[in-house]
DNA sequence: CACACGGGATGACAATTGTCATCCCTCTTT
DNA sequence: AAAGAGGGATGACAATTGTCATCCCGTGTG
């Protein structure tokens, strides 16, 4: 397997991904590109903000849901640490909360794992060179979704909620009483029209407010 | 970029997965492998199956969780069909109950997408010569792994509950009575030394039992 | 034939959950 | 100082959920 030629300055990447066979793949294939170099891969946002301090990559390509710490608050602490690299959001879920969060962290890309790769390739070439890269289904009924509604304890306690644990249980860990979490869950019903805890949890998932 | 010779008869491989970037990323990395060549790709089990059917694989590597037909269904689908495929089970859940399973349905080999490429190949080969290969992982456990203790009906009902639909919803949904569909539930939680229905259907997820 | 067995149903009771109106503190804002 | 607003707590009540003992009915099976 021979290395093409890199062009004088190509585009250093930072890849943050957990699962290891895309990871791989992905930083194999987009090397392949001769106008691209993968300079660090991270397996979550912790080490990824620690490597980007370390390589400066010009593009930081990186997956949602990771252990320790997820990418859109990766994405945020980059731009907190005023880094100069663009990032992108690779995942598989087109939740408009999702999106709406990545933006509001600064990312500048939002990719779907729907799409093939070499559309990843033209994603952060147009990153790179100032423009944004997002998912063309997406984009359209992003700004029209609804906000997230649920205020955060609401949205901690349903989140517990939704892994089974029983209200007593939640109250003790949160120091509250189990007629406060019976509120909360309830009015967290209600905000989202479900018809129980479980499928109010349901429904905060698939929006991507969990 | 330029692809290497194949060798004379090289591994002639079938890719089902459901999310484009991986399944791209992997054929291409695949085909740049000497002695493998990826003659089709599915989206999911049903359409590896008509696939197989047509190009004859060796070895069909698939995904466990796709829409339409899983890969357990596919495996024992080609099983039924007699076909001469081997098949190598790639997944990200190092679920017991899914290796058993799979196993059960015929698949010779079972890799997680913890595992770089390289040994995705590796595996590809192996099973190629008609030898296992089991992430080891979790062949270890495998065995020593309790059976799943849901009867057909305690399963089905403990999904619907799972997603936040009520007993009596599931009740008119089954055409069973509503105190039925609450004996199955308690049933279930007993057997899977559950909370409630919600850590239920938690602990049988977990397990690969739903 | 008698008997066990599995799927399903009932009825009853306790615990948990969902809903509401109200109340009590702290902060802010005016 | 008065008026709100937000976080949390109570109490009460209805609906849903979880648990059990029992029962009915068709299928095997010895």
């Amino acid at each position: 397997m021979n290395t093409p030629e890199k062009s004088a300055h190509p585009i250093r990447v930072l890849i943050a991904e957990d699962q290891t066979m895309l990871r791989g793949a992905l930083a194999a294939l987009l090397n392949l590109e001769a106008d691209i170099t993968v300079v660090a891969e991270a397996i979550n946002g912790r080490e990824a903000l620690k490597l980007a301090g370390a390589t400066a990559p010009d593009v930081v390509v990186t997956d949602i849901e990771m252990p320790e710490r997820s990418g859109l608050e990766l994405a945020a602490d980059l731009k907190h640490a005023e880094s100069a690299a663009r990032v992108i959001i690779l995942t598989t879920f087109a939740r408009p909360g999702y999106l709406r969060r990545a933006l509001d962290a600064g990312a500048r890309g939002y990719l779907l794992k729907e799409r093939p790769v070499s559309e990843l390739a033209e994603a952060i070439r147009r990153v790179h060179t100032g423009l944004r890269a997002i998912d063309p289904d997406l984009a359209a009924d992003a700004w029209e979704a609804d906000v997230d509604p649920l205020s955060d304890r609401e949205r901690q306690i349903l989140r517990l909620a939704g892994e089974g644990r029983t209200s007593s249980e939640i109250a003790s860990d949160l120091h509250l009483s189990e007629g406060t979490v019976r509120n909360y869950l309830s009015e967290a019903i209600t905000k989202l029209g479900a018809a129980n805890r479980i499928d109010a949890a349901r429904i905060a998932r698939a929006r991507g407010w969990l």
